[in-house]
RNA sequence: CGCGGAGUGGAGCAGCAUGGUAGCUCGUCGGGCUCAUAACCCGAAGGUCGUAGGUUCAAAUCCUGCCUCCGCAACCA
């Protein structure tokens, strides 16, 4: 067990898009680089932990000119709730980067012109079409025979202004980043990235957009604004003080020890990233860890499904530590995890209340009743002493090793162990057997002193993962300051031999499952009422759908009954099924996502509405030739069938 | 044949690159204890390891086909 002192340890969250309130999976990225920011300044580490918020981009514009007001201010708003929440969780950041200060805008105008003045970054032409109907660009993958795909119709070669960033130099060296390296953890997903994006050759990446403005401004050529990439990505280093005066820790921190990261945007972090400080010459990070995402009941978490959990909901229920140490427990990198109220709450019950809050308790307990509060200096150890103590000095050794390889459910269920393993030991050595007989106090004071030893170990190791809790442990215990550093925590033996507790409240109280689930069942129902009553006027996402409209509009769109003639899977798509159907005029094909409710034969004969003035598209090789209507509740599909209606009928 | 992952006692997982008693957590049942938050400890039941073949003295573990589920991709009309 050496210190670490002054060995660095740069460890990064993803920094978040504030399209909205932050939720669980957040918490979870978030919490977890927490807990390993923690455990290595307690190693003595020189911790830099950085976490933030990515602000920039189209939707951020339009969402801010939803509510009227400018995109700052919107961003202002989310990013409070961000930071609220961070403290709420007891979250150590070091560094809060947002992608609107100064200083970052004004470094990635300087990394951008560097990639440019390096040659990586040129101004483009779309060698792809340019369909002018459509006012689209294509590139030549996208085209059907040729033609736009969506509308059939000629294309031209056109020049759109935008510049690139040539990925294709890099290939070789970031494939064998991710198949050679354990740069990537789990290192599983290389093959899936090398499969699909490097070996059919690295394409260009476009990083910059002339169709919004809310970015940072490319300074040779005003009318681009660099997009996603470059801006977010370049995050890592800038608030460091890469290309700017604010912060000067670059040659200090750099590379990154860790950055976490969600599966979702796994490829930019472990293809484009790399990418980018090849191109400038910087040395990579060492990790990517990659962690699933937190499923509710089943289903993947997110807004639309109205399963938002609520973090802060969840942290005033149970404490933001149990939170912390649910999802920490729960999820294993690179799978994903399903939250549900049951799961986490038996866990809570389990672990936190049955395991650990009921040893410190009943440990606690003993001291008081057989000694006052006060262990004697006469100790007298035996039997069972010495399995105890080996675990428990072993400990350290072990979640060491988990924390270092990113594996926080491990390096937990470790610390459990030992958990359970003094529960045990209590009853192998039965104390209040002891404790009737007066020669034997010797004896018990030592059985008594091993267990308070043994929660000390445990706390000091739980205290990155949950520190808001733990100091309270250390006072019932009687454990000063440094008894409970690192540095002590493979020394069994710390705590002086007549150490004096002092019990205090229950540290984790048990929660009455069905109660509890029955009340959160209600709360939630509740939540998905009121952010559907409060979405609705807001228009969401979609700006044009919920938006009035006249009878006008509403007659641009001519529906008409129609005839399933004949129905077939699209052997390239999952979801779509191909239609033939007679809509009183002639035969038409159109391709319909239904696959996943409906089999060719729950089709074939009835008669549905079509939209039968829509453009045509063309879907995984099928042009389709207007919708057939269905109602979509999210997790089924029903399709809008007719009886007894001649196919033409129009429909108003 | 687009790419990849997964199918192990009721639930959730480990084991599988170096084939040879199928392990963990929760749940269930029985017992013990009483220091403790109806907590703790012990024991038991429960699995032909998706399916069909193959290799082998021996396969959950290696090979092949198939089935099912999931993720990604394919611009869900």
């Amino acid at each position: 067990m050496q210190k670490h002192n002054g060995e660095k340890y740069y460890i990064t969250t993803p920094i978040y898009y504030p399209s909205g309130s932050p939720h669980i999976g957040h918490c979870y990225t978030t919490a977890a680089c927490d807990s390993i920011a923690r455990y290595k300044r307690m190693q003595g580490y020189d911790v830099m932990f950085l976490t933030g918020t990515d602000e920039h981009g189209m939707k951020i514009e339009q969402k801010a000119n939803e509510q009227g007001i400018s995109p700052k201010e919107y961003v202002d708003g989310i990013v409070e709730i961000f930071k609220k929440l961070w403290k709420y969780m007891n979250i150590s950041y070091d560094r809060y980067i947002r992608t609107t200060d100064d200083y970052h805008v004004e470094a990635v105008q300087k990394i951008f012109k560097d990639l440019y003045d390096r040659g990586y970054i040129y101004k483009g032409e779309y060698k792809g079409k340019y369909c002018t109907p459509c006012e689209s660009f294509w590139t030549e993958s996208q085209l059907v025979n040729g033609k736009c795909p969506d509308c059939g119709r000629d294309v031209v070669e056109a020049k759109e202004e935008a510049y690139f960033f040539k990925m294709s130099p890099f290939a070789d060296r970031i494939e064998k980043l991710l198949t050679e390296t354990d740069y990537l953890r789990p290192r599983t997903r290389a093959v899936e990235l090398v499969n699909n994006f490097i070996k059919p050759g690295l394409e260009d990446l476009c990083v910059s957009r002339t169709s919004f403005k809310w970015g940072v401004p490319v300074t040779f050529d005003t009318n681009h604004v660099v997009y996603v990439w470059i801006d977010a990505l370049s995050n890592y280093i800038t608030a460091l003080g890469y290309d700017n005066d604010r912060y000067n820790d670059y040659d200090k921190f750099w590379p990154a020890d860790v950055h976490m990261v969600a599966k979702d945007i796994m490829r930019f972090h472990a293809i484009i990233w790399p990418a980018m400080l090849m191109a400038l010459d910087l040395p990579l990070p060492k990790h990517l860890a990659v962690h699933g995402w937190i499923t509710f009941d089943g289903k993947k978490m997110g807004k639309s499904l109205g399963n938002v959990v609520d973090p802060f909901m969840l942290g005033e229920r149970y404490g933001a530590d149990a939170i912390r140490y649910h999802i920490l427990r729960e999820m294993a990198l690179g799978a994903d995890s399903s939250f549900s109220n049951e799961i986490m709450i038996n866990r809570i019950n389990t672990d936190l209340a049955n395991g650990l809050g009921n040893l410190v308790s009943r440990t606690v307990a003993m001291v008081e009743k057989y000694f006052g509060g006060t262990l004697p200096e006469e100790q007298q150890s035996g039997e069972f002493d010495d399995d105890l103590i080996a675990q428990a000095s072993a400990l350290s050794d072990l979640t060491d090793e988990y924390v270092d390889k990113t594996q926080l459910n491990n390096a937990l269920a470790e610390i459990f162990k030992v958990v359970s393993r003094a529960n045990k030991y209590i009853d192998e050595t039965t104390p209040w057997v002891l404790a009737k007989d007066e020669s034997n106090k010797p004896r018990l004071a030592c059985v008594l002193y091993n267990l308070l030893e043994t929660i000390r170990i445990v706390s000091t190791l739980l205290s990155a993962f949950m520190p808001t809790t733990m100091p309270k442990v250390w006072e019932q215990i009687g454990a000063g300051e440094e008894d409970v550093s690192y540095d002590n925590a493979a020394k069994f033996g710390t705590l002086p031999k007549t150490v004096t507790v002092h019990k205090g409240d229950i540290i984790f109280p048990r929660i009455d499952v069905e109660k509890e689930i029955e009340e959160l069942n209600k709360l939630i129902g509740a939540n998905k009422h009121a952010e559907k009553a409060e979405e609705k006027p807001e228009t969401e996402d979609k700006p044009e759908g919920v938006a009035l409209i006249g009878i006008e509009d509403f007659m641009k769109v001519r529906l008409t009954a129609a005839k399933v003639l004949a129905a077939e899977p699209i052997k390239k798509a999952k979801k779509l099924l191909k239609l033939t159907l007679d809509d009183g005029e002639g035969e038409r094909t159109v391709a319909s996502g239904i696959a996943k409710y409906y089999t060719p034969d729950d089709l074939v004969g009835k008669t549905v509405i079509l939209v039968s003035n829509l453009k045509p598209a063309v879907l995984c090789g099928v042009e389709s030739n207007g919708m057939i209507l269905a109602a979509d509740s999210g997790d089924s599909v029903k399709v809008v069938f007719l009886d007894g209606v001649e196919p033409g009928a129009q429909i108003r």
